[in-house]
DNA sequence: CCCGGGAACTGAAAGCTTTCAAGTGAGATC
DNA sequence: GATCTCACTTGAAAGCTTTCAGTTCCCGGG
């Protein structure tokens, strides 16, 4: 492969000349320009993006640190991202944590000295990831957090309206007439869970239920949490007419355990999930859920990190992108008439107890 | 970020010895080697793997090129190459080309220049890649070509025995009875599918089974694919009373066409997809298929990139690995019971014409 | 006691680009 | 015609590591 000093004597300019053609950084007569063009042509040169990178204490190289590519859920976030990327002239390196901090800190540690202009990270728990990625903003990369956000995170972000999902799926429940109604959450030391509860438990109180910590169950984010959960759910008293999952992997969780316990779903329980992955689409009954665009997120993370890098000093930007409620054949009113009773203070007080 | 010169100047040593303290390329004497050491703990340096990569023409990047992200079927396949390298301190590059041939080609272009240690590609179509992958190699590249080959492959390769999975699966669906069988292929200029095709073939042929063209449809791997070919077979007279699928996608476009036409699977259409992606367990019936270990296809891909790296003339490795006949509830005998009759020598004459 | 040999260590070059200060030259101005 | 300006162009340094040819040092053998 020829270099830089080839396609200078080749054209009969120096270096410079060379590295300000192909980088536009001065005026360069046509002529001139026109040589080394050819030269560039003929040889095939292409520049080493190593000693680009070296030089300029930046490469064209964006880092993305997500939990699992196996979650349905990320392909559509790291798709997004590459697409952007891919669009500017940007590569991907795609780093895996399985939620696991250390895992974490191990890519954020090793991937500092590839220089990437960008890093996208999907933080893996709670902790505080200022220290770590202070030595990145120091050295002119772009951080940003997407989808949940760590302890004290001032940086960029992307997120998605979490709050707002969960209440308005809540919400056209309680509409068509549940009350027992019951959520079954991610692990809450996640930013993007509590906001769904959050928007889950607004939505009670907005209808003047009460909020029983029992019918609250907290668990991973993934098909066998939502299966157990569930299990445990249809064992208490009064049973749950209705279940929120916190994302579709329990949603589907859930829908087994239904099957399971011979209850029918929508006409016994209804069911609905969030993030809106196909997968929804092709289970009996299909899943209503809180659709979410994880490419966009992707995307606009991509974006927000190479506006940094253009810009280092412009305002910290969050932004939050919307969510749909996307309603199929999983809900219904719940089963006993008396349930379609008027919205207006449905004060009732019951304990939810599980049974023994 | 300290660099290598004040590592050595804070322990008192040259250049040359902190590289091989580091690299274990020369005998030090401990006092040295933990002057070193600790002026490293001290300082928190880490090694610039660009200016590392710009010396040793070669960086500690392993690029991948698949199709897309987004298809299920790839995520396990990213996920085992990126855990093998992840162990062996390499990350992990990842691109898209939507199965486009001139993306594919930008991709390996533009990667070049990075000296990625090893390249592992699922290569979007028949395009001869000799030609582009060569550079790579003279370059000291590992190359693997994985799931499906390009023309003319003569390097490294992972696959998996496609033949034998479709064989196994069509000739499961013979012995429950059925005659009148049917295949959804993927695009035939695939090797993946063309194998899958011959394994349909060789089962049909060693039943005495005629093979009717008509039979066999080809179209996208993909989910829509799947159901328009469906339409179609079923019009067809006699009506096919099971379909081989060449991947799951098919397969669930096949099992939505199927219900769409108010026929029942596998009452009426038994169907076998192909990989055995999780989707084919919450579906309703569950799909059968024949299960393949994308998570294994990726890691013993780089692995093999990895060692032919370590070992640059050994003899080229073509790793092809096993599939398992996965029976769900998508299949069953045929619906007239005249088709249990015995297999021996099944031949009558029908022509399979699509309805006017 | 001297010398040979080997292990340990050093210094400098090489790998390729960007960038900046400095140099060149042509055209404009007076 | 001399001088100034401005636009191009150039040369060299800097960025950080690996590697190779030497150099130093120590030990054992003669």
């Amino acid at each position: 492969m020829a270099n830089m000093k080839q396609i200078a004597e080749l054209a009969g300019v120096s270096l410079g000349t060379v590295s300000h053609v192909l980088n536009g950084t001065a005026g360069v007569r046509e002529p001139l320009r026109q040589r080394v063009l050819d030269a560039v042509r003929v040889t095939g040169y292409q520049p080493s993006q190593l000693a680009r990178g070296l030089r300029r204490d930046k490469t064209n190289i964006l880092a993305m640190i997500i939990p699992d590519i196996l979650n349905p859920f990320f392909p559509g976030v790291v798709r997004g991202a590459e697409d952007v990327a891919f669009a500017k002239g940007y590569r991907l390196v795609l780093c895996n944590t399985d939620n696991d901090h250390g895992k974490e800190v191990m890519h954020l540690n090793a991937l500092r000295t590839y220089l990437p202009s960008g890093l996208i990270v999907i933080p893996s728990d709670f902790s505080d990831l200022t220290a770590q990625t202070e030595s990145y903003r120091q050295a002119g990369s772009a951080v940003v957090c997407i989808d949940r956000l760590p302890r004290n995170w001032d940086g960029d972000s992307v997120t998605i309206n979490n709050v707002d999902g969960a209440f308005n799926a809540t919400s056209y429940l309680i509409g068509l007439g549940h009350r027992d109604l019951a959520a079954i959450t991610g692990p809450l030391h996640l930013t993007n869970a509590q906001d769904r509860v959050r928007g889950f438990k607004r939505a009670l109180r907005r209808a003047g239920l009460e909020i029983s910590p029992n019918y609250i169950q907290e668990t991973t984010f993934d098909r066998a949490g939502g299966y157990a959960k569930t299990k445990i759910l249809l064992k208490m008293l009064p049973r749950p007419t209705a279940i929120f999952a916190c994302n579709d992997l329990i949603a589907l969780g859930a829908l087994l355990a239904i099957r399971e316990e011979k209850l029918r779903c929508p006409e016994d329980i209804s069911l609905i999930g969030f993030d809106g992955l196909d997968l929804t689409e092709t289970t009996t009954p299909q899943l209503s859920s809180v659709y979410q665009s994880p490419y966009q997120l992707g995307a606009e993370a991509a974006q927000l990190a190479l506006d940094r890098v253009a810009q280092k000093n412009s305002p910290v930007k969050h932004i939050v992108l919307r969510t749909e409620l996307r309603i199929r054949e999983s809900v219904a009113p719940p089963p006993n008439a008396q349930a379609a009773a008027p919205l207006i203070s449905v004060k009732k007080s019951r304990a939810a107890v599980p049974q023994a």
